[in-house]
RNA sequence: GGUCCCAUCGUCUAGUGGCCUAGGACGUCGGCCUCUCACGCCGAAAACACGGGUUCGAGUCCCGUUGGGACCA
């Protein structure tokens, strides 16, 4: 029988929330690189569970592989987590300055008897082992150090004494009961012979001594955990709650690297994802309320729990990551988008503060983009001093067949009071009766005239935020560019 | 190779034995709206991997097969 514990029974029974146990949550990445979408999955997890429970969140940093740690990947995790508005209630805390907590721990089991040095060099291990497979044994360790009561020595590492016969039992909240033989695990390493822990037990230390007590994370972890169960046993402890989730894939249904395009979350800001947005696809890849796709963080907050999350590997897609952006960028008001937008203006190259007001430009654009560097480059046409012309549009549309209504259109428009879209269009409507065209045969030339291009915001909208002073001399210019070309067809 | 996990439309998912003629979302296709492009609206195609059980009844439970994945090597 599956038994799934989650918050759903904390909820139940104690909707006040006074709950005896404070939930204690971690993210523990490795400095190897950039936070990737997987792991922020994983971190978003584990904080939106801590803020649901009002719980604790903890940072700590693996970095005990020095080869392959870096400051520069430190940094760029806590720069992504702040992005991602992911703080955390302690920490961060790096486990290359616990190594005295871990040597403390390893002696305690020494002297339990519950783990002995072992002196076995790489090369009988690995003959060992070849033999066992050929006999179809478990590939473990086979105890030739186990009984020998070896003194510490500089070559010598540390085996956790492992019961040879019985099994050890995962409860995982989202997979049920997981049994795991005892045999299979053999005498893992805990310390190796130049002094640092292997990942397995400085895990448990970090989780045990930090309280951490709801453990989620990828279920590449999974078989570990029987290896972590056994420490706590030894050392006593009680375990904690575990939920392992599924991975992330890639497009082809393999685990998640750098070919499978964009991966890191800094990535995705800069090309103007919403954090918000990226935290709402990242959470339902995986986890589920009902039907329900849009969730504000405030909603996650309030609605996420260990009992919907899913259990098979889920393919990130960003197809949908960008209509959830969309959907997050309508969602915003026009004054917050406009403080978002602005540094995405002032990469394209824009003098915003010289330009029409942002929010008036962020209300013809917000409709229409995707996402915030969208937004940027369809607002080019705000800022530009002289338009340049697609060679294309301006042929279709840049005619002389227009050239009247335009004359007149601008007369219309120099001597227009109000130069609103209600006034904008009784000018339109002006020229319309007159020359008896239609609003797109006079719209037309006149977007290539503002913007160059046959695609843009509302015609009215755009020139209300444009104003008089930018629109009326890129009118004159399109009616002389008109000229000119009648004038050169003429003396062919 | 050993151990473990997973399996509903192309993708994310709803579904916890009868409410399923399998629902929603993204994407795709068609239409409407329209000053362009979008938005929006309407509609369509599209899935329970396979085979056995259990049961009055199975997408839902059990076993096997197949396929995928993880870890250890």
């Amino acid at each position: 029988m599956i038994e799934k514990k989650s918050c759903c029974f904390v909820c139940f029974f104690m909707p006040e929330r006074k709950i005896m146990s404070t939930v204690i949550t971690r993210f523990p990445p490795s400095p190897t690189g950039y936070l990737h979408v997987g792991g922020a999955r994983t971190a978003l997890f584990n904080w939106l569970y801590a803020r649901h429970t009002q719980g604790r969140f903890i940072l700590r940093i693996e970095d005990t592989d020095a080869a392959r740690s870096s400051q520069a990947s430190i940094d760029a995790i806590f720069e992504a987590l702040e992005w991602l508005g992911i703080d955390w209630d302690e920490g961060p805390y790096f486990q290359t300055q616990r190594l005295e907590i871990y040597r403390e721990y390893i002696g305690r089991l020494l002297e339990a008897g519950q783990a002995y040095y072992c002196t076995c060099t790489p090369e009988t291990l690995a003959e060992k082992r070849k033999q066992a497979l050929a006999a179809g044994r478990p590939v473990g360790y086979d105890g030739t150090c186990r009984e020998r009561c070896l003194p510490p020595s500089s070559d010598a590492v540390v085996r956790f004494k492992t019961p040879a016969a019985g099994t050890t039992a995962l409860m995982d909240v989202v997979r049920g009961r997981i049994v795991f033989d005892n045999a299979e695990i053999g005498d893992f390493v805990i310390q190796r012979s130049d002094g640092i822990p292997t990942y397995n037990f400085a895990v448990v230390i970090d989780d045990l001594t930090m309280g951490v007590n709801t453990i989620i994370r990828g279920d590449d972890h999974v078989s570990n955990t029987p290896k972590q169960i056994l420490i706590y046993q030894a050392l006593g402890a009680s375990l904690p709650t575990y939920g392992h989730v599924p991975m992330v894939l890639g497009q082809d249904r393999t685990r998640l690297s750098k070919r499978h395009g964009a991966m890191s979350v800094t990535a995705y800001r800069d090309m103007g994802y919403l954090p918000e947005a990226l935290i709402n696809y990242l959470v339902r890849l995986g986890w589920s309320h009902g039907d329900q796709e849009f969730f504000s963080v405030a909603e996650l907050i309030e609605k996420f729990d260990l009992e919907n999350l899913g259990k098979s590997a889920g393919v990130f897609d960003p197809e949908k990551l960008l209509a959830l952006n969309f959907e997050h960028i309508q969602a915003c008001d026009v004054a917050d988008l406009a403080q978002r937008v602005r540094p995405f203006m002032v990469k394209e190259g824009y003098d915003v503060d010289a330009g029409p007001d942002l929010q008036k430009i962020v209300a013809t654009l917000n409709r229409r983009s995707k996402t915030l560097a969208d937004m940027a480059r369809d607002a080019y046409f705000y800022f530009q001093e002289t338009i340049a012309y697609d060679p294309a549009a301006a042929k279709k549309f840049l005619r002389p067949v227009v050239l009247d209504a335009l004359r007149m259109l601008l007369g219309e428009l120099q001597q227009l009071a109000d130069f609103s879209e209600p006034g904008l269009e009784a000018a339109f409507k002006t020229v319309m009766d007159a020359t008896g065209f239609k609003l797109g045969k006079i719209a037309q030339p006149v977007r290539v005239a503002l913007t160059g291009k046959t695609a843009s915001p509302g015609i009215f909208e755009i020139m209300d935020v444009l104003g008089p002073g930018r629109v009326l001399p890129r009118l004159a210019r399109a009616i002389a560019f008109i000229e000119n070309r009648a004038a050169a067809a003429g003396q062919k």
